[in-house]
RNA sequence: GUGAUUGUAGCUCAGCUGGUUAGAGCGCUGGUUUGUGGAUCCAGAGGUCGUGGGUUCGAGCCCCAUCAUUCACCCCA
């Protein structure tokens, strides 16, 4: 017989089954996010993997580009290109050979199933979407190339008090997976902005903020090397440094950022704009009163708000927000990087020719959380036990008689099977104890006749003798 | 895209400066006499050492290539 060279399956880079096991723990926790969307009023939308790539290019910026996975044309996809195009590259034959690609978040299709259905929609919107999206990135701890994104947003208004219930959404989402030590960071666009006007650096917002993106991860210093290797001035430097040291709570920090943002206000940098050059910068202004209200509006809603923590540093990537922003770290957990984000834009939908549309909106990462409740072993036992009792049975009449049991046991609701094979009792009870299932109900000829049956907790090893109507109740 | 790291049994790994039939733990299968599991005990199955070349009398170990992995940077959920 010819040897056949079997290949051996492999996933792609940068994905992975679920099985079982993990399953359990996703379902938990896409149920507990997908309850606190629902009870805040958001509804479900789902739109498809690919979108044509104008919809998706030019919106994440050229890396967001480079990272979107391309989808080949069906056919002979060559046929429509010439000598001369591939001779010019990549960027030159890609729009010919390449239509539509995965999406890449769910905020950009939802921004265009808006516009798309802007007459039907009654304003503000609220939506939530849990759907996977692709990123050609390179994996590594807590980032895959394919990954879940839960995201709820509202468009159609401006008021803060979406802000403030996206803090109670994420702090009612952690409460119910029991997810206690944690920090949502939480800054505005407009204050960056301010900071960039007060030291006269209008332009270079994006070097601002990618550099100190990194405070927490290099320091301060390494961060003030990295501005003045983007150009940013001496004296600039200079001028920023007592920004991102703001010590003390939430209050403190946005006073003294209220303050340093005045300090430093220079009439260079005000002169053009006609703001007085002593004030403090009034988009800075604007940004830290909108910050205030949302916090006091977070407390009208009944939370103390405790895991809510101003961080001037906190920039994030995205550059369609415009206005507040948030993150979320666990802080116990041994992956660091944030688990959810977000915040609002004030014209998202501008591209899609549907101007002055603001909106704001979350997401959890499904994947990071898994990683972090895993770690923390946060996952509730009985979220992960399928099935909820097993029938052991010993022979043919006790496993006629168990089919019986199996329909009652099932009708009440209580999820139930039977091991189908009348095999050594020793391996029942392991198969139970494999699958995590915490109840034991053992039919043999003694209890067929007195119709109570063995109900076994297998974590405790009791053992009690119950009709199957007391066995029911025990397990509602 | 840049810089590293690792690739030996289903899993986690050992294998000394290259030397005869490649090891351990866990897991798995079976048994410990047939109605009670999860850390008893006994036995067993399972690997062409990522792949392809090369050096050598001899390669899991050295060299080259290749694929894959993991991690960091960039960026991000």
């Amino acid at each position: 017989m010819a040897k056949q060279s079997i290949e051996k399956p492999v996933l792609p880079k940068g994905t992975r089954d679920f099985g079982p096991a993990q399953m359990a723990g996703r379902t938990f926790i896409l149920d507990s996010i997908r309850t606190v969307f629902r009870s805040f009023g958001y509804q479900p939308l789902e739109t498809p993997s690919m979108e044509n790539l104008s919809v998706l290019t030019g919106k994440y910026g050229d890396e967001g580009d480079q990272l979107l996975f391309k989808i080949l044309n069906s056919g002979d996809f060559l046929s429509r290109t010439t000598e001369a195009d591939y001779q010019q590259g990549a960027p030159q034959m890609l729009p010919k050979i390449a239509e539509k690609g995965l999406r890449y978040d769910l905020t950009v299709p939802f921004a265009r199933y808006v516009v798309m259905n802007q007459h039907e929609l009654t304003f503000p919107f609220r939506r939530f979407q849990i759907q996977p999206v692709w990123r050609a990135d390179r994996p590594q701890k807590g980032r895959y190339r394919e990954f879940y994104q839960c995201d709820a947003d509202v468009v159609g208004t401006d008021s803060l008090i979406c802000e403030a219930e996206i803090v109670l959404m994420i702090e009612q989402v952690f409460a119910r997976l029991g997810i206690t030590d944690f920090t949502i960071k939480i800054n505005n666009r407009k204050i960056l902005q301010g900071v960039v006007e007060s030291i006269g650096a209008e332009g270079k917002e994006s070097d601002l903020l990618v550099a100190i993106d990194k405070l927490d991860k290099i320091g301060l210093e390494k961060v003030l090397d990295e501005l003045s290797q983007r150009g940013f001035s001496p004296a600039a430097i200079e001028q920023l440094a007592p920004i991102f040291e703001l010590s003390g709570d939430t209050e403190s920090r946005l006073t003294a950022a209220e303050k340093a943002m005045q300090h430093s206000a220079t009439p260079k940098a005000f002169g053009a704009t006609g703001v007085p050059a002593t004030g403090v910068p009034a988009i800075g202004q604007q940004g830290i009163s909108e910050l205030r209200e949302v916090l006091s509006l977070v407390r009208d809603m009944g939370s103390a708000g405790e895991h809510v923590a101003f961080d001037i540093t906190l920039a994030r990537g995205l550059s369609y927000y415009t206005g507040a922003i948030f993150e979320v770290k666990v802080n116990n957990a041994s992956l660091t990087s944030s688990v959810s984000g977000g915040g609002r834009y004030d014209n998202l939908t501008g591209v899609f020719g549907m101007p002055g549309m603001s909106g704001v909106g979350i997401s959890f990462g499904v994947d990071r959380l898994y990683d972090v409740m895993e770690d923390l072993q946060l996952f509730p036992q009985e979220a992960l036990a399928a099935t909820q009792v097993l029938l052991v049975n010993f022979d043919k009449p006790s496993k006629k008689h168990a089919l019986g049991l199996l329909s009652t046991l099932r009708d009440a609701g209580i999820s139930a099977e039977i091991y189908p094979d009348a095999v050594k009792m020793k391996k029942q009870f392991a198969y139970a104890d494999k699958k995590n299932i915490p109840y034991i109900v053992v039919v043999g000829a003694e209890e067929m006749q007195q119709k109570r049956y063995g109900l076994k907790d297998l974590k405790s090893g009791e053992q009690v003798a119950l009709s199957i109507e007391e066995i029911i109740e025990r397990l509602k």
